[in-house]
DNA sequence: CCGCTTTTTCAGGAGACTCTCAGTTCGCAC
DNA sequence: GTGCGAACTGAGAGTCTCCTGAAAAAGCGG
């Protein structure tokens, strides 16, 4: 969960970024508009949060700059003014959402976690995701090995999604608990091996199948035919 | 999809009708009460944003005399102040939904495509909904199982379509309350579960079925067959 | 105004889901 | 083979979601 900050009002900006990593996300600052763009179209983050006062070049360019060079990362602008032009202009130079300053946190984060909800149902979310004869349907939250449908739990769905979503490359079982559970979960990590067991029970005991490998030492890792 | 913008800030109107545009709708625009009306009444749009301060013609005016010469078309409105008194007003008036500026274009945006979801599912259920052995034949209000009929209250019959509808795709259980009770509606959610129960109880039960199956933290679905 | 139907609220309870914990098994290095 | 950490698993507690029956409230026709 990377997100970049572009924002001059230095003491601000460090504060906000605090905030987020105190939340869990990783935060990258640009402090003029001609860094962020550099920073946005050279790097892939979760989201970007826009000030539209910005020296060299104002946060509409960098957005309309960005949209134009085909980076279709989700971006937040913040307005100093209340005024509606501010908005739609910034809307229209394909900015996502945008909040007025000044703003409380907790409303910035709430909105930054709808925008990024909202581009992954979009990206990942309307297709399905298919290896070998397992399919996720994840928009409707449905999974299937062949014509069998598999009863899934919320938890259960959102785990195999994240691991085969790179199938068939591994992934560690750190990324899983912050993907899954979140950058702020802090309980037991141990929770990943006994959803991958509840997984197996489901997706490949009762079909004789044993795609959901473990990888030792790294996490585990989804490997469609045998 | 075709939609009337009604507003007398012309630079206001023009970037939100941009949005729209951006957004692939079809965008007229009138800038004072009379032209509203007379494009209104003369052609058909899926949906029709009105301000309420407009030269002319205010914004009541124009969606009362519509209500009165027979246009159903959905009525967003747009005031400027937060007063109860406004809102209870436009609905009074006529309107479907309303919003208070300054807003930001994504909510107007949502408002409105709920607005034409739920015209949609409606008006224009002229048609018949079949899906497996149920049909509803919006029409006359009327449900059968088979060649058997069942008999369905207003709210049972409304709550059934939003679901059948998206069938097999499931629907969530804030988004049945939107549609089927209205925007306004700020009662005990809880209801739509006990509507669920209604219908299982009238459409399932007595045919040893289970279409209407929940799907746990998100909503409700319809599976025609099992 | 009365009785009937429909709609809504409410509270209790069943069951599903999530997570923790502790004991066991497994894989690998020596 | 032995020892050690990693991974697996079964049991169970806690929480949350959903279902349901009952009753109150709101409509509606006579």
């Amino acid at each position: 969960m990377h997100i970049l900050l572009v924002d001059d009002e230095v003491s601000l900006a460090e504060s906000i970024a605090e905030g987020f990593r105190v939340e869990g996300y990783e935060v990258t600052l640009a402090h003029d508009g001609n860094r962020g763009f550099e920073l946005a179209s050279s790097n892939t983050y979760e989201a970007i949060v826009l000030d539209i006062m910005l020296p060299k070049r104002n946060g509409y360019r960098v957005c309309a700059d960005l949209r134009a060079a085909g980076v279709a990362t989700p971006i937040l602008m913040l307005t100093a003014k209340q005024g509606e032009l501010d908005e739609a202009e910034a809307l229209d130079t394909g900015a996502d959402d945008f909040l007025c300053k000044p703003f409380a946190f907790v409303v910035l984060l709430a909105r930054l976690r709808a925008l990024i909800r909202r581009s992954n149902a979009f990206s990942n979310g309307g297709d399905r995701l298919q290896r070998g004869d397992l399919v996720i349907d994840a928009r409707n939250r449905r999974c299937f090995r062949g014509n069998d449908e598999i009863q899934l739990t919320a938890r259960e769905l959102d785990l195999l999604s994240a691991i085969v979503r790179t199938s068939p490359d591994p992934v560690t079982k750190t990324s899983l608990l912050h993907d899954v559970w979140g950058p702020r979960f802090e309980g037991d990590p141990n929770v990943v091996e006994v959803y991958v067991g509840y997984l197996r029970r489901k997706i490949d005991t009762p079909f004789g199948r044993s795609s959901l490998q473990t990888v030792r030492g790294v996490g585990y890792r989804f490997q469609p035919e045998k």
